[in-house]
Parts: structure tokens; sequence; C-alpha cells
DNA sequence: GACATATATGGAACGTCATTCCAAATGTGG
DNA sequence: CCACATTTGGAATGACGTTCCATATATGTC
């Protein structure tokens, strides 16, 4: 398993083309859209080719992500505060969880590998700057990492949801507020209450203050 | 495979003795043992014949998602303060997702459905008790839930790949310490030096603990 | 500059699944 | 007891990930 040294065919396949063709079939066709029969034909080669460069569909997808996640982690530009350098990092990441929906359930597959270690180590320096205690730097972190993963989770399931079913953003939420506001009120109140709230809400927003909600826990002010 | 003529089945199936059958198989076998083979055969039926009672499989393990869910929040004790009944509540969700690690990402592909509505319902109730202002309380319930299912989807992943791999908890845990620790220490300075905490860290403390973070950035005193 | 070897490729073949189909069995109301 | 709706079980279908293998293409050696 070494690495080539020659120089091959120019288009000859390369993990990184590999990952590049799946992000695109991704970010085109969501996460169903990305098989091997597909990514082979948009590679122009066999199925099993890839298999030379990839370890399987779960490598692949871990890639793909990581790369995307690597990219954002690079452009977000740190404030000269530790606090809006994590926001900063936070609304990076929604926005690319927002643009490629896939990252979010990629990411709650990937366990403690290198696209969430990668998230982890960017949010802990600033964690770790921000003077937080030694025996609570992993708590805090962990905290901020697993909220981000839920919302982009949460995020995920309600694109792939609303993609298969062909409905846009707002489509979607007046269905699930619609849904809500027929609620039985003495069992669901709060539910039935919020959904008039739903239609009108913006994710990013709500996201933003829920890492303030954190970041004020840990006594850094919004 | 007849069963004796000229009765009906006495055991006929039904949509809850399907939910259970695959709860007892998620608990079992994973994720991965649930299939419709295998629920056929613990049914002693055809495949086919389930598809009467359940939509297809992702209803099926919604379904079985929200059976547990929503017998764990009944299950849980609400304190006299809203902030320890959240507490309770949340608790309750982690340990059920620590038995039946399935829930997680069962959560995290569930939408805006039963069983994630339910678990808002309740933190809902609890955070409108709380005294929060109204066009807070959106958001601080979905931060919360956002949170507890970024939980539990990493915990999910964890304990897949621990299963894959026939790691127990400690094992995969001093696995994952091992490879952080042989980072680049330029690159993944913080990474490393939580290396050695991991290990010995325990999930459910560091869970609560993020918890009291959120609920103190709310003002709920811990 | 040809041979031996490691590296790559492409497509067929395999096994596993979810899902659909359909013929038969079983219940129900008239 | 007879039409009719409901329910069942198993076979067929089609999609997919993965493995296999027969070729191709580079590299190093002499």
């Amino acid at each position: 398993m070494k690495k080539a040294v020659g120089t091959r065919r120019q288009d000859s396949l390369s993990r990184d083309r590999i990952i590049d063709a799946a992000i695109r079939i991704l970010d085109s066709d969501g996460e169903t859209g990305l098989t091997f029969q597909a990514l082979a034909k948009t590679l122009a080669t066999g199925a099993g080719a890839i298999y030379w460069h990839v370890e399987n569909k779960n490598d692949l997808l871990t890639a793909a992500c990581d790369a995307v996640v690597a990219r954002t982690l690079d452009a977000a530009e740190g404030g000269a505060m530790p606090g809006a350098t994590i926001r900063a990092l936070a609304v990076g990441l929604f926005d690319a969880m927002d643009e490629h929906p896939w990252i979010g359930s990629a990411l709650a597959r990937a366990g403690g590998k290198m696209p969430i270690l990668r998230i982890l180590e960017r949010l802990g320096q600033q964690v770790r700057a921000l003077g937080v205690p030694q025996d609570a730097e992993w708590t805090t972190v962990s905290a901020i990492l697993s909220y981000i993963l839920g919302v982009g989770g949460q995020n995920a399931a309600n694109a792939q949801f609303a993609g298969q079913h062909g409905l846009d953003r707002s489509k979607f939420l007046e269905e699930v507020a619609d849904e809500w506001s027929r609620l039985d009120p003495d069992e669901f109140p709060f539910a039935r209450s919020i959904a008039l709230y739903l239609p009108q809400h913006d994710d990013r927003a709500d996201f933003v203050a829920g890492i303030d909600l954190i970041l004020r826990g840990i006594g850094v002010p919004s």
C-alpha cells in the first residue's frame, strides 16, 4: 500500500479527486445520491477502482466531511477575543452545515475521528484562552461541540425530510407548524403555542443564541 | 412454514408487537441487526406481512424510538423546581440513550416528529415554568434539546464503532486517547493535552455538567 | 529496452437489504 | 354460507456496498 511515486495519466484517480467528486454529488443529490456507481460514472471508471483509494463508503463520507470542515475552520476569522472566535467558529460550521446538510449526519457518525477532532481542537484552544479552569475545559468544550453537532444533525434531518417530500424550507416549517397546532392541547400545550412562531423563526439566529447561552454559562458576556 | 390450519394465529401481528420485537432486536444486535428478515423470523411471519402494519423501516425505527422515549419521559421524576425537573428529564434521556445507543441515531433522523416533539414538549413546559421570557422560550428549549441530541448522537456513534471493533467502552477510550496523544503537538495541542484525561472521564457527569452550563446561562443556579 | 514486479483500473459477480407483488388464508356482515 | 375486506407469508425485484479478477500501466533492474 505504498504511495505511487511516478506520474500516471493526468486524469488518474486519487483520493482527493474521489473526495471532490463525492462532495459534488453530495451537494447536488444529497446523501442518497452518493453511490459507488454514481461516483464511478462521474469519475469515468469502475466502482472497484475507487476502493484502491478509499476504504469504504464510511471512510469516504468522513473524508468528504473532513475536507469541508477543514476549509470551514480555516476560513473562520477569529476575533480578538476568544469568545468572539468561538462564535465565529460555530457560525462558520452552522453555515457550512446549512449549505451542505449531509455534513450534519456525517459528523454524527464520525465518532472521535478527524472532522470532529478538528473542531474540538479549535474550540479547545479558545476555551483554554478564555481561562476556563483546567478541570472544566473538557466539559466546556464537549458541551459546545455537542450542541453544534445536535443542531447540525437536526438540520440534516429536516433537510432530508424536506428534500424527500419536495418541500422548500418555508413549506416544510409550515407543514410542521400546522401539525403541531393540531395536537391535543392538554398533552402538548407548549408545542401548540410555539407552533405559531415556528414558520417565522430564524435558524441561524437561534443557533447563535444557543451558543451565547452556553458562553454565558461559562461566564463570557454576550 | 405454515402454522396449524383453521385458526388465525393467536399472536396475530400488530403495530405494537412489531415495535416490541424491533426494540428487542435493536437492543441485542444493534442498529445493523434490525432487518425485516430478522423481524419476520422473530415474529414467525413473512417480511411482507410487516408492511401491513408499518410504513417502512424508518417509520419503524422512529416508532421504536418513540416508545422508549415515551416510557423514559414518563418515568422521569420531576423535582419541585423546574430546573431540577429539566435535569431529571435530561438525565433520564441520557441513561436511556446509554442503555439503547440506537436511540441516539434514531432521534438524529427523526426530524420534528413524535419522539422529538415529546421531548420538546416536556422541556418546554419546564422552561416556561422557569419564567423565561416568551420570546426566549423557543431558543432556550431548542438549545437544550440540541445539546441532548448532540450528546446522544456521539454516544451512538461511539457505541457503534466500539461494537464493530469488539471493544468495550474503556478499551475504546484508551484507543482514542492513544491516537490523540500521538497527534502533532503544534497542530493539536489541546487534543493532545486532553487525551490523558479522556480514559478516566465520566460521560454522565460531563453530560450533566453541560446541562448545568446551559441552565446557568438561562439564569438557573446550579 | 525488455523483463519482473508493484501499482491501478474497470467491470462483472455476489450477498444483503428494503420494498413490492400476489396468491392464499382468514375474518365479517348480510 | 357467501361475497367482500382484511391480513398473511413468501417469492420476486431492484438497488446497493463490497469483493474478485483479468488487464493494464508504471517502475526498477540488468
